[in-house]
DNA sequence: AATGAATGAGAGTTCATTCAT
DNA sequence: AATGAATGAACTCTCATTCAT
């Protein structure tokens, strides 16, 4: 199957239902999304304020209007990224069989990670600081949140026969979750890494 | 099958027989050291040259008789931890089932992960930092020869019908590598992660 | 005799009288009323037209309108110490004695030092700030004719024989002036220093 | 007697012996004069650490390898400051009448006063800071020693009968103190200022 | 009268690096 | 091999002030 030129099945993408978080006339919305591209650009070690006040065309003391220290600011960064990700999460919710909910949701998943890969470097740059700065735990509660509904969706799977009994729902949540979060590492310099990773999944899984 | 309290089948620990890079003797070696368990702690955000001056109880002007720059202590740092996982590969040439291989390899890897859990976060960041200093790229090629490794494992195993031959090697080698790669992410703050979604692949490939 | 505890003579309150600069319904009263409670608090050195304008609840961009500078604030509190404390030499033109004067005149500053001790603290600040910037000479003139007017009813006492001849009525008028400015200094922390310090000097001079 | 052309009697000079802090040849002496200076000059309001390194000559980051903050310089003032002054507390221990001790005492204040005016400025500064900054909680301590050891010698006077009984040591060496606390506000802009208050306080000590 | 937004100038502090010894 | 001292460049953040509305 290899690497396709990406067009799985077609679902409504996420940039063009999303309303939540930045218009592009606030000026609040414009910082957000542009520490979000830089950190993704030269992670959490280049980030510079002035750097991005200077992208915003602004004066960079008027950020500190906007975000009183550059930690607000990274944290608004890292709440507008979980708030991208965790609209994949609703097909978890969705109709339709575990399996197909399965795939739906990866699907959605490796279609964000084509139109906008920097959510997921970003993500890997937040994890990684998430385990220092202990201000960041929000970001491990939705982890395992997802995580959860994985797992139970899989056990739901499993009592309708579509899984077998020996299946561990917890240990393959977690496999999937893993698995995404090693592609998210490649999201940008080369994201059909992602999309082959899995696709192999699913086949595992049988979702496919 | 949950998460073993550790100890699958006795491997010789990597620390036990390297003896490569650093003498405890010798300064350079030892900055090296603190310098890649500063990096675990605290990332390359947090990267200080004063502190590992501090830590290894020289001044920080000395450490730049050893590396002039920082990046040059970096530089060392990386190699060194690549070093550290080339040791897992040597399994991929051991004789074996190819079956065995794989599994011997993954289990030397779980082993490290439990023993020296930085090296996986390090290499985590690493990674990010390697997609934007194409001075790193070396970090990449290994990669690619590891994965290589294991897709011409698999291969071999389909031809001997351990594996289905609808089985795409070339994914599965990187549906392993990509897992292990996000469990390297928490690696430190908890283990037990990665060893629990490495089982499950390992149901998935019949490896165990 | 010792620390009174307070009440010597009743003598109408200057809080009672005083009708000068602000009344409660003025912003620009309320901004030079803060400004001063801040000043007393922190000192010039901590002063933020910021925090002045916050605690008056309006806006700091709003406070450049009562005052076009900080500097502007500052002498209409210059202004406002220095007229809460002329209230109190209107008693050396009273009628009595020169020794009632003087003791009319000491009472009050102590009473004024008791009900509103943050007034002496200010001009401390001030006085200091008064040898740097000569915008404050005001100040200093004001100081001089407070010090000329004790030196006169110090000398008319030297003629009706109330002192000795050889007192020196500048000295004395100076030395009074001096243990003011000392005690001022305490006026807040602990109005009792003031208080002991004038009860001895009222006893040196005999006006008691 | 007026204000004297400076030389009441003649006491080796504070100058003369001191050995303690700053030599001219350590960068940390010529900071700590230099910020003390400019206190006097400017007030705490004013200080800049640039404006220090740049008059000795450095690099601004040079002067956070002496002081890693600004506020540690300052405490050195603070302490340079206090040491200064507790070189005139030596007479006070000395032998002689008490009446004697005092006039030596008050007699090398007013020396100092002449000699280093900005000592007393600065003291005058710092006093009020101490009273918001709890760390300078020190300078209020030798206070209260100055304070309660010229109290001692008041009382081994009256005992003596060189004062009258109904002389309260207390009072009248808090006295003493507030009349020197008040000259400090003008000693550099008016060294005279304090002769003549102290002249006055020892006629009426009869300490002269 | 009042405000939100913006700004320039500058504050203290940090940090990798250099250099004379 | 090692260090204390020094530095330039940069960093985040502060603050009085301005301006359009």
């Amino acid at each position: 199957m290899g690497t396709l030129p990406y067009k799985r099945m077609r679902i409504m993408s996420n940039q063009e239902k999303e309303t939540e978080l930045p218009t592009k006339s606030d000026r609040r919305g414009e910082l957000i999304l542009t520490a979000f591209r830089l950190i993704a650009e030269k992670g959490f070690e280049g980030l510079r304020v002035r750097d991005v006040a200077q992208q915003v065309g602004i004066n960079g003391a008027t950020l500190h209007y906007y975000f009183p220290t550059k930690e607000d600011l990274i944290q608004a960064v890292v709440e507008y990224t979980i708030v991208q990700l965790q609209n994949t999460m609703k097909d978890l919710d969705s109709s339709g069989s575990p399996s197909e909910k399965i795939h739906t949701h990866l699907t959605r998943l490796l279609q964000l990670m084509h139109e906008k890969p920097e959510i997921f470097v970003v993500l890997t740059e937040i994890s990684l600081r998430a385990q220092r700065q202990p201000v960041m735990n929000y970001l491990l509660q939705q982890n395992e949140i997802w995580q959860g509904m994985l797992a139970g969706i899989l056990r739901e799977g499993i009592e309708q026969k579509t899984w077998p009994e020996d299946l561990n729902p917890d240990d393959a949540a977690l496999a999937i979750v893993t698995i995404l979060e090693g592609a998210s590492l490649w999201a940008v310099s080369d994201p059909s890494r992602g999309e082959r990773a899995v696709n192999q999944l699913e086949r595992w899984l049988g979702v496919k």
